[in-house]
DNA sequence: GTCTATACCCCGATAGAC
DNA sequence: GTCTATCGGGGTATAGAC
């Protein structure tokens, strides 16, 4: 206990932050598939078996990357639920909560596309890794709890032989808001990171120009598709 | 020329094939960030040495692979161009076209991810990829110019914001639509790919199970969005 | 918890013989 | 156009001393 234990925990966290630091500059430059212990370690003047103290094996340094990119990711985005300066204006907030994402987004390409690219070859996710992945989603669910509440929402027509499907998501999720609102916002959270991926991995180049005013209006279109009344 | 040269050209030919497949067994495999001209020669009882031959270097060969990949998701796209079950539907057209490329992508998810996922570190592709890139939009533009000259289409609302910006790009891409079809075209694009990626990269595991009634959906929504009348 | 050393693998690219 | 050999790197992971 006390103060030897207190020390040695913090020396752990911290070389653990270190090597976590180190391991995302490294993604920056040779990408998550060639994540590599030693390199981390050289960079950091350690043998490289001091590395495996911290962190089990290579995938092991993966998820703890990946965990903390969804919850970096994932507070970008609650933070919108924060802001006073949309307080009762839901569309306004949906719009914000997007751009945050997107903000973020582009100020961390090589974070985003280690959990919104392509899977990295033989690595498979553990299941602590979906509770924070789903934190965008849920701060989105949250937004429209809000319109819902404040009479903001149509609910969105629905073809028929999507009702029983959009039915059961909403069950599973979020019963409380009506299933085709569900069934459309599963779209939406698809199509904005659809939008946000062709930005971030370069797509957009030579087409468009202004993209955040284009984004905004993704963002705008994508709340007119789950239910939000037009502007 | 004649026979000799013939018959050189075509073992040319029959090799390089030989080695792209071989390399696309590999992504499958090891992705492709990690393609390795010696795995590949390996496989094909070469000397790795002899590769250099047929593709100078390891990029020149990923490139081959990337602009095939292109190729094959846009002749998917085209193939629904010349569908006679579709004539004079543009709607029908607009979403088999989407079935289409979704098609191609669950069907060949590795060279999807090659070209729609996260880049590749430290490779940059050269111009020859922008054209076969750009098949599936214009094959995009293609029905839309249908469902245009058929009366198909309502010009969908554009914010002011983005007019100057959409005429821009419908100047330099189809100046034949009119402005706001083309911006809105852009972020169905995109968007479109969003959904495809979100199937292929798993991240519907456990939230949808009908996937292809939702993608129809999904693709009859996008398709509303570039200006389709309601159905 | 850190080190050195080690086993056993991988790679891109080139030189020079045939 | 194919080969062997080579240069000069890279990697995961473990053993065993301190």
């Amino acid at each position: 206990m006390s103060a030897v234990q207190g020390a040695r925990a913090r020396a752990r966290v911290e070389v653990s932050a270190a090597i976590k630091d180190e391991a995302r500059r490294q993604l920056v430059e040779h990408g998550a598939a060639k994540l590599s212990l030693r390199a981390v370690s050289r960079e950091l003047g350690m043998a490289s078996s001091a590395l495996y103290r911290y962190f089990s094996s290579r995938d092991d340094l993966l998820t703890a990357l990946i965990v903390e990119s969804y919850d970096a990711i994932g507070e970008a985005a609650e933070a919108a639920l924060d802001d006073e300066r949309t307080a009762g204006r839901p569309l306004e907030r949906w719009v914000a909560l997007c751009v945050n994402v997107r903000s973020w987004a582009l100020e961390h390409t090589h974070e985003y596309a280690l959990i919104y690219g392509s899977p990295v070859p033989g690595y498979s996710a553990p299941r602590t890794t979906v509770a924070p992945a789903s934190r965008v989603a849920l701060a989105l669910v949250a937004v429209l709890r809000e319109a819902e509440a404040a009479g903001a929402l149509d609910v969105p027509p629905l073809p028929e032989e999507l009702a029983a499907e959009a039915r059961r998501i909403a069950q599973e999720f979020t019963p409380d808001l009506p299933s085709p609102v569900v069934a459309a916002l599963v779209g939406a959270w698809a199509q904005l990171f659809g939008a946000i991926s062709f930005e971030v991995f370069g797509q957009f180049h030579g087409v468009v120009e202004d993209r955040e005013t284009f984004f905004r209006h993704t963002a705008a279109q994508l709340a007119h598709q789950v239910g939000f009344h037009r502007p």
